[in-house]
DNA sequence: CCAAAAGTGTTTCACGTACACCCATGC
DNA sequence: GCATGGGTGTACGTGAAACACTTTTGG
């Protein structure tokens, strides 16, 4: 089967950026992206961003989402736009355009498992990467900017961190994120006057330490403010 | 000639929205974008945005220019990209997807001339829009948004605005653009503080009424502070 | 009793906001 | 002299930032 048409066409794929926290281990303050390592050419064995050719009668959207589960395991994540990218020599085969994703999750709640043209799946620190393939790693760049930007004005915290957190966990986030330190009287202050967080029972985190108050993030009430023009801001 | 492929393919096109003010008479406040009269099918007769296929050898954006210029006569202007656009049934005729780019430019300094395949050119007030073709009326309200989420932290006024201007039309355009009334000492005291425009010499600009001052925008102050990571925002 | 992290208040300062009057000019 | 827009100062409230000690727990 082929198909012909009177002027050369690009391909057309998605590629995805998926960071996570390892919100098991709270004191791995490491933000993570998840990589697969390609099975067949170009660049074989070279890690990548997830990713692959969109279909015809599907939205950009999906063929993400889709690309995302076939080749990780991924399932429905919330995934934004991030960007196209068309540089003209970027795929050493043809023309390649790429719609760029990104997405935040819990990685605890994920089950990276290779699948489809990946031979393996991992979650790498983003401050400590290897070479990825095609123009992947400024692709990233652009994705952990965007992030870093993103959470001055977004409540990224709530999202990669565990359904259930101390101010501590939140603040540690933020600092690393926001790469500076917070003073603990005023995060708190201004994290709790904005009423967002829900107080759940007491747990012991560390040994040899005060048990810390937990407290959840309170989704509802949050689009109830979206809603009426209230902008997160950190 | 013709191109034969494996798999089917999306064609790939670029959009572009061109906003501008009226800035020879600066009492006319209407935020403008720039339209074509599309010549040929589909939508033949439409009002529509600048834009058109992706060449091969082409990057993106230089694919956006180079239609913004064929088709409108606009050239070197600073396009940025907005987003990628992919709703499998957004064209009649096939699967296109596009890559949507804006741009702000001063209407005085553009000449404005139908070419290509465009029956007429024109600039239109975007809130008294015809119905335009295809889902362009859709990636021009994107667009809209944008601009009004940039304007916050972007001295745009100053790429809309002529080379000098009063504080009262910079004024108006940032009332135009946030959709609220600003007051007036607020307003020239916050602008002022920061630093970025430069007194030149007074002109009468209406009748019937005290001359005022006119300023410029400081561009290299402007830079320099950004590298000291200041942020503008209104 | 010691180590380790949790939790808590106050002061200061900058900034946003609200608000009203006189001034210079052209007709 | 009047209409038109230009230009100016002050008071108040909110929110950011800086800062140090006591409490609880496990070992």
């Amino acid at each position: 089967m082929s198909f012909t048409y009177k002027h050369p066409r690009a391909a057309l794929t998605v590629d995805c950026v998926v960071f996570a926290l390892n919100d098991r281990d709270l004191n791995d303050r490491d933000l993570n992206v998840l990589l697969i390592q390609r099975n067949g050419p170009p660049f074989a064995g070279c890690w990548a961003l997830p990713g692959g050719f969109v279909e015809l009668d599907e939205t950009l959207a999906h063929a993400a989402s889709r690309e995302l589960r076939e080749e990780t395991g991924l399932d429905s994540i919330r995934l934004e736009q991030l960007c196209a990218i068309g540089d003209v020599d970027r795929d050493p085969r043809e023309r390649v355009v790429t719609i760029a994703y990104h997405a935040l999750v819990r990685m605890s709640e994920q089950q990276a498992q290779a699948a489809s043209d990946a031979r393996a799946v991992a979650w790498f620190a983003v401050n400590d990467l290897p070479n990825l393939a095609f123009d992947h790693n400024k692709i990233l760049s652009l994705a952990y900017q965007r992030l870093r930007d993103k959470v001055r004005y977004q409540p990224i915290g709530l999202e990669l961190l565990p359904e259930r957190f101390t101010l501590r966990h939140l603040q540690h986030l933020y600092e690393a994120v926001l790469d500076r330190p917070l003073d603990k009287r005023d995060f708190r202050r201004k994290i709790l006057s904005m009423g967002l967080l829900v107080e759940v029972d007491e747990i012991k985190t560390d040994v040899a330490c005060r048990e810390a108050r937990l407290y959840r993030f309170d989704k509802a009430k949050y689009a109830r403010l979206l809603k009426r023009g209230f902008t997160f801001e950190m």
